[in-house]
DNA sequence: CATTCATTGTCAGTACTCTGATATGTTGTC
DNA sequence: GACAACATATCAGAGTACTGACAATGAATG
């Protein structure tokens, strides 16, 4: 049961306000927690959460990054990468090791086992990647990494 | 100082495989980040949130609605709403009062001073929201809105 | 009427993300 | 060498958001 009488009055998702004529920060916040979504569930019997999946990914590409690096790239402070790198490290899918010459900076490199993990999540995140596509035009795909891309950068501290 | 020796490798924001060509999961969470990072500083002051902000909008929208009403609405699960509603009650921003028909459910109603409160909030967000489209083509903020509806709606649960 | 089912609200637990603050290590300047 | 400036890591606190579980209320079915 509905809470107010008039409860056809509540517009559906998609439309009105709550479609395309709504705030983009709206529309931004509620396309990412359901891709996020989506994501979760799809590497959830892995127990692997998106970020952490972003974080292997960058540390497969560059290895012996430090939490402070990490948390550059991905445009986020580093208490956030921090967490995510500890609950990484206490999963044994990554290794953080001092530095040799800087004594504070910890690199940070993925464990064999976290290498074959980061191999699984690749296909699974693939598969929603291909699933999302095929719902929207290869040219509103383009124009969409491209306005993405702006909204991120605009800022960007 | 950079973890790596070869600190150059690092791409920066927006470029090769962390610009256009990247997952658009990865794209979508940096832009969403990005911007709610814009109004959460914008709203700072007013010691109101972004998501706070979506539920008292819509509680200006559709007075009444209960906590799973809510939930609904925002694409969100009823325990996410539970703790931002709690929170907006906490600081006297909104009420709630028992349904007279049905004992359980709870309407949810912005007190004078939320109102108050939105219209500044309103204002601010508007700016950042104006700040955005500038930098963005009209086409492309057409096609933005289309996809990320696409995106919301697909699975949504 | 009794049982079942759906809805509502809430508790507990986990993870992500921010701000603010603190301690430690490196570098550059005097 | 002493001191200031900067980078790194980390602690604490708050808000957002999920899953899982539970009790209470109302509706639907037998």
């Amino acid at each position: 049961m509905n809470a107010s009488d008039e409860s056809t009055m509540l517009p559906k998702s998609g439309e009105g306000k709550r479609g395309e004529e709504g705030y983009i920060g709206y529309l931004l916040r509620q396309a990412a927690a359901a891709y996020r979504l989506r994501l979760d569930r799809s590497l959830s019997d892995l127990n692997v959460t998106p970020p952490q999946f972003s974080v292997m990914t960058m540390l497969n590409a560059y290895p012996g990054q430090s939490n402070a690096d990490i948390a550059r790239v991905a445009l986020l402070t580093p208490q956030t990468t921090s967490v995510i790198i500890a609950n990484l490290e206490r999963a044994g899918h990554i290794e953080r090791k001092a530095h040799e010459v800087h004594g504070r900076i910890l690199q940070i490199n993925l464990t064999p086992a976290g290498q074959r993990l980061l191999q699984t999540c690749r296909s699974r995140v693939h598969a929603v990647e291909q699933e999302l596509a095929q719902n929207i035009s290869d040219s509103d795909v383009d124009a969409l990494r491209r306005s993405l891309v702006t909204i991120a950068t605009i800022n960007a501290t």
